[in-house]
DNA sequence: AGCACGCCGACT
DNA sequence: GTCGGCGTGCTC
């Protein structure tokens, strides 16, 4: 046993357990190298890490063994995954061994050698078929020639339907060609995105290049597409956030695709900014990295305003097509209760009559966001949250979105026994019901009614389902289709020339600073889904009620004007501190009661005042959360903000530990989540 | 996070 | 009498 080891170990930051553990080990083992160490009772797997092994604090161990088979993890992995974990507040154990494969958690190192002698006995060295792709516009070929041995971060500011997919394409071909081990990383926001962006780069690349990754595959897909990228066999990888932390050796050019979406930023465990994190590893790796939107977050436009990313732009579509006329409705003109306005239905009609598809969308799913009494004041609330439970009418049921509690519909008010309790409100469901009733006289032109469909979290539930939802809609049988935000992202709808946005109004007077930036983003991609086929284009519409046709988001929606909207927006957030002009951190509680959670926040704001690093850092002070309580535990969080990141990251670091020595009674848990998207 | 130990309520 | 609830503490 002549040497010893600095091992992390899946042990989170709570635990004091935070820096590596030392063991000890008969042979000197690389960083990186895998390896089965005694943790407690268990064995888990460890990594070896960087730096000297400290002096343990109890009986120094022996490693069981190293997963040899396995080429140690590299430099740049072990300093992206150093750096994520100092950035967002988290162990690196935690996080390190959190984004492997779980299998590999699992397997010993017997199974193991078994798994990589079947991989290697598989891949036959295959000449992979690459094909060409179609002609180039103008636009893609400048753009692309910009992109050319420039290194650094790239803004790909493409309208919807500008063919920013064959950019990617193109960009990763030439990497790849340029260098014969070189790799490609392609990140998409959603897993439901990822088939048919996957069909594309197979369809180029042939199949043995590319491995997908996301959470929806099983632990053995998502083991033996690991160690593809592990090993470079895999020359490209596309997946969703998770991604970003794929063993990639040679990587030289990282893709974000529709970097806006909010999807990118993880929501529990390590809160991680995929795209962000996809920035820093580009940089440090020295990979080209290519941010591609129609509606770039407020970020990235600053940074490329600033010149710290450079910005490319495609503004016009591929082919003939042009951007949907916009038409706001206005809702104060209409009669009182008014869903669908009659020049909305008017214009659906002649959409069903021409053989054309319409778009209607909504967000929120279910029949009714509340169900309530009629003579009493009871309400659907759920007994374990602080929110209405959602009415689902298919199978008359009572559903909490938070924590999933569900119950029949009660036959008579539980409260007073009054028989008649009545749904307020409408989600997807109802609106697909009122639609259909609407417009039941309208006929297909070979005289058969018009087909109404909805989709959306409840109707693509199940293996296959969302597949084939979208193929009935490709086929032509369905004309209306109604949905909440996920019939508005990415997928291709050749033959939709309508789409309508029934509520957009709450996203204009939320509390959410974010809001707007996202309302507009998700109605430029609502509008994009119409008109893609060119021979539809100049009579596509896009249509919006509203109560406020006059405010600038829908006068700037309605010249496709992105940049004016940016302005207009960093203008009101500079002046007002917000980000990207400020850097924020939440430090979010659960517990029992509310007044445990808050005070241990206020525990928490008091230490923190008395940290040197404090300075220049505003502390807010304890709040509930918007939804309270979830599943009987109350909620509450903290705002920090400060106008240097660079600040705010030492603050927190000297938090952090001041942190741990709180120990309220009846606190559950808490975390700190750095650069959130929902304040 | 796991996984133990440890001390109080309804059941084979 | 036990099975099991989750509070508290430890892991090189």
């Amino acid at each position: 046993m002549a040497h010893r080891a600095a091992v992390v170990v899946p042990t989170p930051a709570h635990s004091s357990l935070a820096a590596p553990l030392t063991y000890r080990s008969e042979l000197a083992l690389a960083p990186g190298t895998l390896v089965r160490v005694p943790l407690g009772r268990r064995e888990v797997l460890g990594i070896v890490w960087d730096g000297e092994p400290q002096a343990a604090g109890a009986e120094e161990k022996a490693v069981s063994g190293a997963l040899d088979g396995i080429a140690p993890l590299t430099e740049s992995w072990r300093q992206l995954v150093t750096f994520s974990a100092a950035y967002y507040q988290r162990g690196i154990g935690e996080l390190a061994l959190a984004v492997l494969p779980p299998q590999l958690r699992e397997l010993g190192p017997a199974q193991l050698a078994r798994r990589l002698k079947r991989r290697s006995e598989r891949i036959a060295p295959s000449a992979s078929t690459r094909r060409t792709g179609p002609e180039l516009t103008v636009q893609q070929r400048e753009v692309l020639e910009s992109l050319r041995g420039e290194p650094g971060t790239s803004l790909l500011f493409g309208a919807t339907g500008s063919g920013k997919t064959e950019v990617y394409l193109r960009a990763v071909e030439r990497v790849l060609d340029e260098d014969a081990r070189a790799q490609a990383l392609v990140l998409v926001p959603e897993i439901n995105l990822t088939p048919q962006l996957l069909a594309r780069f197979v369809e180029r690349f042939g199949e043995d290049s590319v491995v997908p990754m996301h959470s929806g595959m099983t632990p053995p897909q998502r083991l033996a597409a690991w160690l593809a990228a592990h090993l470079g066999d895999a020359r490209i990888v596309l997946g969703t956030r998770m991604a970003v932390f794929a063993s990639m050796p040679r990587l030289k050019l990282v893709v974000v695709d529709e970097e806006h979406d909010p999807s990118y930023k993880q929501q529990e465990g390590a809160r991680y900014s995929a795209r962000d994190l996809a920035v820093w590893r580009g940089r440090s790796e020295g990979a080209q990295v290519i941010l591609g939107s129609a509606t770039p977050s407020l970020e990235s436009w600053l940074a490329a305003e600033r010149r710290r990313y450079r910005r490319l732009d495609m503004p016009a579509r591929v082919g003939e097509g042009t951007l949907p006329a916009v038409r706001l409705v206005d809702m104060n003109l209409q009669p009182k209760g008014t869903v669908f306005s009659a020049q909305l239905l008017q214009a659906l009609r002649e959409r069903i009559a021409r053989g054309e598809q319409s778009l209607v969308f909504l967000n929120r799913r279910g029949y009714a966001p509340v169900l309530a009494c009629t003579a009493c004041d009871w309400k659907s609330e759920c007994p374990h949250c602080s929110a209405y439970r959602v009415f689902h009418k298919i199978d008359r049921s009572l559903r909490c979105h938070h924590c999933g509690f569900t119950e029949r519909v009660p036959r008579a008010c539980p409260a007073c026994g009054n028989v008649d309790i009545a749904p307020f409100g409408r989600g997807t469901e109802r609106l697909e019901e009122q639609l259909a009733a609407l417009l039941a006289d309208a006929l297909r032109p070979n005289g058969e009614p018009a087909r109404i469909a909805r989709m959306d979290a409840d109707t693509t539930r199940g293996q296959g389902a969302l597949e084939r939802q979208l193929a009935e809609v490709h086929a032509g049988e369905v004309d209306v289709l109604v949905g909440t935000q996920m019939v508005t992202k990415g997928h291709d709808f050749r033959r939709i020339t309508l789409v309508a946005a029934v509520n957009a109004d709450a996203a204009l007077f939320s509390s959410d600073f974010r809001a707007p930036e996202r309302l507009f983003s998700l109605l430029m991609q609502a509008a994009g889904r119409a008109g893609r086929d060119a021979g539809q284009a100049i009579a596509s519409e896009m249509w919006v009620q509203t109560w406020h046709p006059r405010h600038a988001l829908f006068a700037a929606l309605a010249r496709h004007d992105y940049p004016g909207f940016a302005a207009r927006q960093l203008k009101e957030r500079e002046q007002a501190g917000m980000p990207p002009f400020a850097f924020q951190a939440l430090l979010r509680a659960e517990a029992r009661t509310q007044e445990t959670a808050q005070g241990f926040l206020n525990g928490a704001a008091e230490a923190a005042h008395a940290l040197p690093g404090a300075h220049g850092v505003s502390i807010y002070s304890a709040v509930p959360m918007a939804v309270q309580r979830v599943a009987n535990v109350e909620r509450a969080q903290l705002l920090v903000e400060c106008a240097s990141r660079a600040a705010l990251q030492r603050f927190l670091a000297q938090w952090q530990p001041a942190l741990h020595t709180l120990r309220p009674k009846g606190l559950i848990r808490w975390a700190i989540d750095v650069d959130p998207l929902v304040v």
